[in-house]
DNA sequence: CTCTTGACTGAGG
DNA sequence: GCCTCAGCCAAGA
């Protein structure tokens, strides 16, 4: 596997769908994972074209768990309802105990 | 090639 | 802890 040969959208497409089950990450832990740790926002701008995809972008949010990316979904509140249908707690677009459902690529892979 | 946009982040007030 | 400003970097026009 040469990750090498993938886009960085492809990469950051290969990461989110490693996110485990009712566990979120931050934009800014994949890019860091990828090496670009300054292209965070490179991250939610390849979320684009998640939709529609294999990619969990409901598990992606910002470094204070806040949804902010629920708008790019089609419905109005659809990316805090399957948050919290993974038994994540969702409240005003933020996410709660997110320290404990964090899951850090860095240091889970 | 240059300019704009952006689902971000860190620093400063 | 919240708000604002600036930096960062890749993709599209």
């Amino acid at each position: 596997m040469k990750q090498e040969t993938l886009n960085f959208f492809d990469k950051v497409y290969e990461v989110t769908k490693l996110i485990p089950y009712g566990r979120v990450t931050s934009y800014g832990a994949i890019a860091t994972y990828l090496g670009a740790a300054r292209s965070a926002r490179m991250v939610g701008y390849a979320m684009n074209g998640s939709t529609g995809k294999d990619v969990p972008a409901h598990r992606v949010v910002n470094r204070k768990g806040l949804l902010t990316g629920k708008h790019h979904f089609d419905g109005t509140n659809l990316m805090q309802q399957l948050l919290e249908s993974e038994g994540i707690k969702v409240k005003d677009n933020q996410i709660l105990n997110f320290e404990k459902v964090f899951w850090d690529p860095l240091k889970e892979l």
